[in-house]
DNA sequence: AATGAATGAGATTTCATTCAT
DNA sequence: AATGAATGAAATCTCATTCAT
């Protein structure tokens, strides 16, 4: 009887979004209850859905927002750049400012991919796929070009990705570093670590490249 | 599924820990019922209970037998090594190895970390502070030998392991590359990331610095 | 599904009541959620609150016109005859072909009284003992006369009307027999069954009649 | 704590099926809730999970079981029976008797088959058409011997049928007739409905016999 | 007369945990 | 040390109904 108080009309779905954002960066996909996520939003836990339809195509609208704004603007970020350390520059300081203002998105981006449905999943797999593609891409044309050397492509595309991605493990707005420092501490590491220079032997391959470490399925393939 | 009859004897509290870690490695501490659990060790829920007090000390025991373990071996790996450039590539070649050899009790180490009690989440953050102060005093040792270059040890030390131990995410046995070029290729990226060399000038310190960054408390301090 | 754009007019109390029908006979009242009567009208579910007051009241109209309806047209299908068997042919004549075209209505006005609330129960189940009581009649008067033989009134009343009613679980148009078949055969079992011949004894009665087998309250007087 | 009061052991199945045939008989299958069911039995609601899988499944069980009992019943009561008078006799006395016995679970069997899932539906189908067969094939043998007459076969075994299941829906032990004369009411009715004798023409046939009044697929065929 | 968002209750089912046997 | 049955809480989701717009 009545609407009681509460956040009302098209309101209500940014703020699920948001609350929703916080308690799966905070407790795991899992772990957040939809009368807590209600509760933060101010409504019943029935009212949710009008909005979502499942906890699940929750997460999943989340998770394909988020890698569809980076993918746009990670191209926008690249835009102009020539050569490979320019490009490959701009990429981590791209990644790493991105990551610093959406760290809950990136996070579980990340985190919670095993908490999709295999449909769901695969989509998001192919997405991430499309932005891994272009660090590989940067990393295989230095490689060409003479002006980076990696051991393995592929390795080094997932290993700085990793590298990368870290710091929403760490990072927290108004720490000891500026912004600038954390973009520079990064791109030293990331530089520096595909430049030529003298360390072990080339890598040996097992048997003829295959595509499978880049396949990457749900861990253990389940 | 079932085993013999009834789990019997002394092996059930192990068939519980190898059940558990690739049930939460799969599925997250959250997700994972002591149902599945008691069903893949072959007993009844119930009889769990003659093994593990509960769920989270199951979680607790698994994440903290792991990181001792863990320590207990980087020394050791460590040993007799001399000059910062040779712990380096030890370290990195020790973790790698071993992070292919123990991929779920890792993942889990580092995934489900905010799953664990307050209590037992100190327990480990401290032993995990051991660890990584490993890494933090090589790089020390490195830069003030002028070996290594790094524009923030913190960030540097994070980025590092970050590194390294994403190869969880992907690794499986029995893929494209043999696991010396898997260490090799990592030993490359690290250690020349970490090489003095024309890169962005040292970062700027917002002010003095404090420990904030080390803290890295629960993801925003639950 | 849906309609134009957001069913108006008049129309929607009549493309409710069929929807309704159709839901109920399919799923069952209890079974019939609002929400999928609506979306079959084509408007959203508060605004069948425009048109009905509630759920219960829906059923309960659909069930009291139906029956209103029977009885109407019972009444003229009956009007002129003369003599028990004439009689006793119209009716089962009328109630076959009638059952046919309102397959819906009847199968819902006798399956789910149990669904009428109390005061909705009572209502029916009078009108519902308005056409019985033609059956009876018409019995009691074949009987009367001698040109009926059966061993208990009430018993061959409801058991013809079972027998009657009975097709509405498989009849559907189109099928091997023509109306007409249907009919026929119906005709020659009731007209038959209720035939004087030589078949077992007559019935004994328990003690003086009563009329308990009449009431036929809800099950077990819930 | 402690188990309180309430059915224990292995008589909890029994109550469960016990106060689930009287709660589906009373307020049907889609109307009965879980709650009430395990109110019934003395126990918390999750504990029915114990004992059944779903709700879906203890309706199918119910159902089944009886099926199952039914036909092994008709079987002894038709041993020895010679003729298709005898026969005919056999099966009503057995199907009126057994009715009075089981009201509740031959209600349910023949209300809720719409409540059945698919699979369900199919398999309790296929054993309800066993059951009807039986009648067919009396009636077929009286035919062919000239001894019964009807319009048509498959028309007067639901007809029959349906009159014969009549009598769950007013019985009530204690009523005004003794079981027998109840026997003997609805043998006089199916004996003499099937008798030769002067009524109505044969019916017509619209086209070659098919079997798709037989066919008696979910109403309105989902 | 329709919408869309809300309520509060309740649905089925699952959960970690307990405990007599 | 295992079972099987129980608890009580909580999970996700659906329901009939209301009402401001």
């Amino acid at each position: 009887m009545a609407r009681t108080i509460g956040s009302h009309g098209p309101k209500t779905m940014e703020a699920i979004r948001k609350a929703g954002l916080r308690l799966i960066f905070e407790h795991g996909y899992a772990a957040m209850s939809l009368r807590q996520l209600a509760a933060e939003v101010g409504v019943q836990s029935g009212s949710l859905y009008n909005h979502i339809s499942t906890k699940q195509e929750l997460l999943f609208v989340l998770i394909r927002d988020h890698i569809n704004e980076l993918l746009r603007q990670l191209d926008r970020a690249l835009q102009g750049k020539q050569g490979p350390a320019d490009k490959l520059r701009a990429f981590v300081a791209f990644h790493v400012s991105y990551h610093m203002t959406k760290k809950r998105e990136v996070f579980i981006a990340n985190s919670e991919l095993r908490s999709l449905e295999p449909k769901n999943y695969e989509e998001i797999v192919a997405l991430r796929g499309a932005y891994e593609r272009r660090l590989a891409e940067i990393l295989t044309e230095g490689v060409t070009q003479g002006e980076f050397e990696v051991v393995d492509i592929q390795v080094a595309t997932f290993a700085i990705l990793s590298l990368l991605t870290g710091l929403t493990a760490w990072y927290r707005p108004g720490g000891r570093l500026t912004k600038e420092a954390i973009v520079a501490a990064h791109e030293k590491l990331v530089l520096s670590g595909v430049a030529p220079g003298a360390t072990p032997a080339r890598a040996q391959t097992k048997r003829a490249p295959s595509p499978d470490v880049t396949a990457r399925g749900r861990p253990e393939g389940g």
